[in-house]
DNA sequence: CGAAATATTGAAGTTATTCAACTGGAGTGG
DNA sequence: CCACTCCAGTTGAATAACTTCAATATTTCG
């Protein structure tokens, strides 16, 4: 154990060196599919780990983009503000996602990104990670398949285009509960760990609307709800409310 | 002039040699800020230009991926049929535009692409794209900002969600507007390739409230409508109806 | 030219929003 | 510990917006 006297007086706990390495979430971040000295190769250019509170900022729109940020515990929203002041949540973004794919095109970030928990971030800077891509083919091709990914994603919200208030909450509540999933926590019982209104602000709904929607889906049996936790008590009646579209 | 007798009996006119050389696009498409050598090796990775007729599919959901495809003239749209066998639009691609990128998450595609007038493509293999990439890091990059920026646009649609039919509709028209003048074309004065209902589904509105909300525009003296023909007339105007968001 | 597809418009019906009242939980300070 | 406040969430009633159905006009294309 390092003496409280070796260490610096106000060493910051928020920003210590990552590694990929040791890392438990590999499996679901940048390094899918590398082999060790790969991942060691990767560890020398992800300088920090950075610690988040729950509101604080990851980064601002306008701001200058440097690095991607993967998500390494926590829980994101993404948002823009519009002319009229108000907000308008452009994404949700949980463990082993990254942040900052939008700046890449103008070197600038065109969102807000805030912690909605306590959160920690790896930051990957990018113009490094480009670097090392080169050496290291399957690193690259794996970020094209993250921001691929993304692209596919965000494609998907415009299927909630055509569809009613019930049918998006019900889109929105699956593919929450498919990214539970597959991070290991149950896909059938969670916490929403953002608002009505942001749920609202997401999916092009009042927050009026989404309380509603919410009700009437408990109603009909197809959901538990209770403040933010929810329960999926039949997912099968749920993923059909959806027309089956994009649950992933 | 090669004599028709040595031509193959069906020479394919919808398959030659494509080459970024000698293509009066650079500046839209992928091999931006690249120099006259760095476009040779370029050259060497495109095997062809396709010819699609106007109602041919370039690609289809599901179909394995190889090549995006570089749109060198004409329009398309792409869109993904639902269970319930609706048409869901999930974007319009123009001259200089990339087609294909978000097939690269799952090696499949995702998504039909339709030719919504006759157009040309380029063909680019994208394991060799990668191969190449690694050579001239400048191509990589600017491949990323592609992505990037597909991935800014895709999202900015989400800001569509908070929007009333007319807001949608102008919005829409500034973005065509913006692309349109990008590409030296009149940012005023332009045709729309696609069908009121194809717009619907892209916006998330039915064919018959396009209609209303375009003649709602024209009422205002926004815009002059003539069947697929659009003028802006006051795109001031226009702008401050969108809250002025994401016109790009 | 004529058939089929696309577009416009009206009226009725649905769905979501707005405005408003009220509930419940978290945090604060007496 | 309780009263108080603030914020998030729920619910109702009235209104606004969009959709649906239907009739008609226009455009497109073989």
């Amino acid at each position: 154990m390092t003496p409280d006297s070796l260490m610096p007086k106000n060493f910051n706990i928020s920003s210590i060196k990552a590694s990929c390495s040791s890392c438990g979430l590999r499996e679901l971040c940048l390094p899918v599919g590398l082999d060790e000295q790969e991942i060691k190769a990767l560890d020398h250019l992800l300088n920090q780990r950075h610690r988040i509170r729950r509101g604080e900022h990851l980064h601002r729109a306008g701001l200058d983009f440097h690095s991607l940020y993967a998500v390494r515990s926590g829980f994101f929203k993404t948002y823009v503000l519009q002319e009229d002041g108000r907000e308008q949540v452009t994404g949700f973004h949980m463990t082993g996602e990254v942040l900052g794919l939008d700046a890449i095109s103008t070197d600038m970030h065109t969102c807000n990104a805030v912690a909605l928990e306590d959160s920690e971030v790896c930051e990957i800077p990018f113009v490094k990670l480009e670097e090392i891509g080169r050496t290291i083919p399957s690193l690259m091709h794996h970020l094209h398949k993250i921001m691929s990914r993304e692209i596919v994603h965000d494609r998907g919200m415009l299927l909630l285009g055509g569809m009613k208030a019930g049918e998006r909450l019900a889109t929105f509540l699956l593919n929450l509960s498919y990214r539970f999933a597959k991070r290991g926590y149950s896909p059938l019982d969670f916490n929403l760990r953002m608002t009505r209104e942001e749920i609202g602000s997401y999916l092009g709904l009042k927050l009026e609307t989404v309380s509603r929607a919410l009700s009437r889906l408990q109603e009909d049996g197809l959901i538990d709800v209770n403040s933010k936790h929810i329960r999926l008590t039949d997912i099968g009646r749920l993923r059909r409310q959806t027309g089956n579209s994009f649950c992933e």
